[in-house]
RNA sequence: GCCGAUGUGGCGGAAUUGGUAGACGCAGCGGACUCAAAAUCCGCCGGUAGCGAUAUCGUGUCGGUUCGAGUCCGACCAUCGGCACCA
């Protein structure tokens, strides 16, 4: 009979899909607002050149979404565009010795066909690429209406600087502290940039984070952390010598009183104004600006100080504190200067061992300053309780007070030699505010410090503003103009876009743009005098932060218009895990700017967001022996693709080894890594549908792991999804033969039991697959549902008229439950099945006949003292008393129980019994 | 260093609200079909003990809460992501 049937032909099925999808523009949306929209986004690819498994896996997701909410009724908007400056085109024209507009097109049509043949759901009448003017010319424009706004502006600000090159590094080019290319040490150089004033945002940045109960608890907590909001004190302290006041930022004024000294950022102004004349100390001080300006590089950086001869003095007791130019201090952070507390700051605390200063201890948890406190009583008014605990006066009452003063000289003698008291208490040897909690003397310190005109109550934020200027030719250049008498001047709206040659030489030393004389030349549009062009270019995320607004209104002549308000905000983002700070921030930060220009209506530009794992897979290497440059042996590793890889395991599947298979050399298997070129274990997602088809690596990629988990690449498990699939099909179009051939049906007309069970289980699953799809987004767990209800099609072998349209009823359910993961297998199939309807078309996602979900009986665990004993079968509707006795006549819990006396019965319906029992056996 | 996440058989993972740990798939082992191979189909498949019924241990480590913990709490370890110029 199978010799019949027609085989599964992925690539034929596959293209017929795609070619229908095409012709009927299938995908291709307009507002309607008759109907609901849902607007999915996955966030746009960058053009590196090849489609890899990570864009398969984050536009699958995507496009399952998408595909199931078209099957509930809604209007969907899935698009797709080319995030197309920044770095890797400008490395790659270094390399290749073109310019990296041309690179960059041509990636995008060699990707743009490898999307297509995934068969996405996409609408590409609204595709573009943001390295376009059409698409940065409104960029530009809003550039210049937040400057006329006031949220922009130019300050300096530190870059990475490779003194060899003569360049500015990103931080992704510094290597341990030195240069990608030129191997020089790295320096820290100040440089004028323009900033968007994101931290007039911070707060509303932070609270909106509560609005937004669809996004990932993880993803929130990072963005309030990132954000930092912080309540403080900003104290003034006077310096030696008539100075300006070194103004310092801290969240525990509480421990004012241990101050022992002050840290300072050396690129502060009063670290420049010591070193000035004193050549000494300014190059000790320029050597703490070593190494790259990362906060990972600067945290993990041993601490460095140099002392800069000056004194800060202490507001509340006079006393001189020295001042310390510290490379832990970031001039970016509040006022760039910080009070140093060692007994109750874990980096003060290292510094001031590393520096012999003395370590103050002025908070202690309750627990001393009970002991504290029964001293005092002991000792009476006559002497300070702490000298006293300490042994320094004598002490009347030795007996009574000796474990208190214990326990004082262990807190003490911890502070001083094991590290820092960080958490909050109570004060001591703090003159007048001893014994008051952290609250009291904040609001204590802070009215003092407010009376003497030294301090003032501040809210301080972590968020720095955002920084866009780059030194690089490959962005969206910058559209403003500097004019030696009028300073900065935007460019006129009407001479907009400034448009980024593409057509350059590129050597990669320096950004074109900077290199031509010419470029830059222009007459002030204020005064009409010589001026010149800004020369640096946006940072890329510039372009990533508006362009899903842009999909919504494709052809407008303005950033976005009316159409925009339909379509946003996003129902459903998308995308990976590493962009939960920035990107996404970002991206909050500019729908607000967008709503406050008047262009949207909502505050926030997503309610939902997906954030997905990473692709990994097996890594192998062989070390290869080499001669370096100076004749040294070098022994380097050399990665060896899985493809090329023969695995060996034993009797238990466990790797065992393995070899190369063209030369047969053995390798040394590395661990499972992050699918990436420097490991070579990257596998080409086309090759994968060109072998299997590209519903299997879709129905692979969604299977192998949850969304937001890693996802560990398996070809073995990728035949395992095409085994599956070729089943299905094999069932689906047996049993339209069976029926074709026109059995009479004159048998049972009612389902038998078995009959009845698979319909129950049928509709168990298509309830669990809507709930997996649409709230769990557990898209694993509906395909595992939909083998099992395959597993049990095959099982079932009644042949009656009932039992043909049971299996008819079965397969269909699965292909239109199936069809968001694997639409082309399902268009074919629902062919198949009969229907000339596309199924792209029928808009109906399966519903659960609630009457076939029901059962007379459930099954119940029991348990013995929490172990499992053995299982009861009992009508749903039993009640408690025929459930307990049913358990204690048990054979085995019979057994269990003997010599012991039953306490107490639990019994969870539907789920469990528990007996509790206890020894009586020994009596 | 700081912030966030993850850890379950040989492997990927399941267990949705604290209630039968290991669904589903892969790999492996045994068998059927075949001249043979592939494909397909059937069975077994966490460790230990036992012929078996079953017992016992078992969800990174250590401790706690509970009648009951993979799930909750505390401490720790390891791995991964981010740290503002990679995108």
């Amino acid at each position: 009979m199978s010799a019949e049937l027609p085989a599964y032909n992925p690539q034929a099925i596959e293209s017929a899909a795609q070619a229908y999808w095409d012709r009927t523009r299938a995908f291709e949306v307009v507002e309607d607002p008759s109907r609901e929209k849902f607007y999915c986004l996955s966030m746009l690819p960058y053009p590196s050149g090849a489609l890899h498994m990570g864009h398969v896996r984050n536009y699958t997701i995507g496009d399952v979404i998408a595909r199931h909410q078209r099957m509930l009724g809604r209007n969907v908007l899935q698009p797709m565009g080319w995030d197309a400056f920044g770095l890797p085109a400008e490395n790659a024209a270094i390399r290749n010795n073109t310019a990296p507009a041309r690179w960059t097109y041509a990636n995008i049509e060699h990707m743009r066909a490898q999307f297509k043949a995934m068969g996405y759901a996409i609408d590409w009448s609204r595709e573009f690429a943001t390295c376009k003017p059409e698409y940065y010319v409104h960029e530009q424009r809003m550039f210049v209406r937040l400057f006329e706004k006031g949220l922009v502006y130019r300050r300096n600000a530190v870059v990475n600087w490779d003194p060899v090159d003569q360049t500015v590094l990103a931080n992704e080019q510094v290597i341990d502290g030195r240069g990608w290319r030129s191997g020089a040490p790295v320096e820290k150089r100040e440089i004028a940039q323009w900033f968007l004033r994101i931290t007039a945002y911070a707060d509303e940045l932070l609270q909106g984070l509560d609005a937004l109960p669809g996004w990932p608890d993880a993803v929130k907590t990072m963005q309030r952390n990132w954000i930092g909001r912080s309540e403080g004190l900003e104290i003034a302290f006077d310096v030696e010598g008539g100075r300006e006041p070194l103004r310092v930022f801290t969240t525990r004024p509480d421990t004012l009183m241990g101050v022992t000294f002050v840290s300072i950022a050396p690129e502060h102004p009063l670290a420049r104004a010591a070193a000035e004349g004193d050549p000494v100390l300014a190059t000790r001080i320029g050597e703490l600006a070593q190494g790259g300006v990362s906060e990972a590089e600067r945290e993990t950086q041993e601490k460095r100080g140099v002392d800069i001869g000056l004194f800060a003095i202490h507001p509340i007791t006079g006393e001189q504190l020295p001042i310390f130019a510290a490379n832990f201090v970031l001039m970016s952070y509040g006022t760039g200067a910080v009070m140093a507390v060692p007994g109750h700051d874990e980096r003060d605390w290292e510094f001031a061992r590393a520096h012999a200063l003395p370590i103050r201890m002025v908070v202690v948890p309750t627990s001393v300053r009970d002991a504290l406190a029964e001293i005092s009583l002991h000792v009476g008014a006559r002497d300070d309780p702490m000298q006293s605990a300490l042994g320094k006066a004598p002490a009347l009452d030795v007996i009574e007070t000796g474990a208190a003063v214990q326990i004082v000289e262990a807190f003490e003698r911890s502070i001083a030699e094991d590290g820092a008291y960080t958490e909050r208490g109570w004060l001591v040897n703090s003159g007048d505010f001893d014994g008051l909690d952290f609250q009291s003397a904040f609001d204590a310190l802070a009215a003092r410090l407010l009376r003497e005109g030294r301090g003032t109550r501040q809210v301080n934020y972590r968020l720095r503003d955002w920084g866009v200027s780059r030194q690089r030719y490959w962005g969206c250049p910058i559209p403003m103009i500097r004019c030696a008498r009028c300073g900065d001047v935007p460019v006129p709206e009407d001479q907009l876009p400034v448009v980024l040659p593409e057509d350059v030489a590129f050597s990669g030393v320096r950004s074109p743009l900077k290199s031509d004389p010419e470029w830059r030349k222009i007459a002030c549009p204020v005064c009409a005098g010589p001026a010149e062009r800004e020369t640096d270019t946006f940072d890329t995320f510039m372009e990533s932060s508006w362009y899903y607004a842009r999909y919504t209104s494709p052809g407008a002549s303005t950033m976005i218009d009316a159409r925009a308000d339909y379509w946003l905000p996003v129902d459903r983002y998308i995308g990976g895990i590493e962009h939960a700070i920035l990107h996404l921030l970002y991206f909050r930060f500019y729908h607000r700017l967008l709503r406050d220009a008047g262009m949207v209506s909502s505050d926030e530009p997503a309610t939902n967001l997906l954030c997905q794992g990473m692709v990994i897979a097996e890594t192998f290497y062989r070390e290869v022996e080499s001669r370096g440059a100076d004749g040294a042996l070098i022994t380097e590793r050399l990665w060896i693709n899985p493809d090329d890889v023969e695995v060996e395991r034993d009797e238990r599947g466990r790797i065992v080894g393995a070899t190369e298979r063209a030369s047969g050399e053995r390798l040394t298997v590395g661990g499972i890594e992050k699918m990436s070129k420097s490991r070579n274990n990257g596998v080409d997602p086309l090759a994968m549908v060109e072998r299997f088809g590209a519903d299997t690596v879709r129905l692979f990629s969604m299977f192998a792991a949850p969304p937001e988990q890693s996802l560990e690449w398996s070809e073995a498990g990728v035949e395992g999804m095409s085994r599956f699939l070729r089943r299905l099909w094999r069932e689906a179009h047996a049993v339209v033969a069976h029926g074709a051939a026109g059995r009479p049906d004159s048998e049972a007309v009612e389902l038998d039991v078995a009959g009845s069970e698979l319909r129950r289980q049928l509709h168990e699953t298509i309830d669990k697959v809507r709930d997996d799809y649409a709230r769990r987004l557990s898209f694993n767990t509906a395909i595992a549902a939909l083998m099992e209800l395959l597993n049990a099609l095959t099982r079932f072998r009644a042949d009656s008229a009932a039992a043909h349209a049971l299996r008819l009823e079965v397969l269909e359910a699965m292909t239109l439950m199936l069809n968001p993961i694997t639409p082309h297998f399902a268009h074919a199939l629902w062919q198949a099945l009969g229907h000339s309807e596309m199924l792209v078309d029928a808009q109906a996602f399966p519903v659960a006949d609630r009457a076939a979900l029901e059962r007379s009986s459930v099954t119940l665990a029991v348990q013995v003292n929490g172990k499992l004993r053995g299982t009861l079968e009992v009508a749903v509707d039993a009640p408690r008393e025929a459930i307990e006795a049913m358990a204690l006549a048990d054979a085995n819990v019979i057994r269990h129980l003997a010599g012991l006396e039953v306490r107490k019965v639990i019994v969870v319906p539907g789920r469990i019994v528990n007996i509790v029992a206890s020894g009586e056996a020994g009596r």
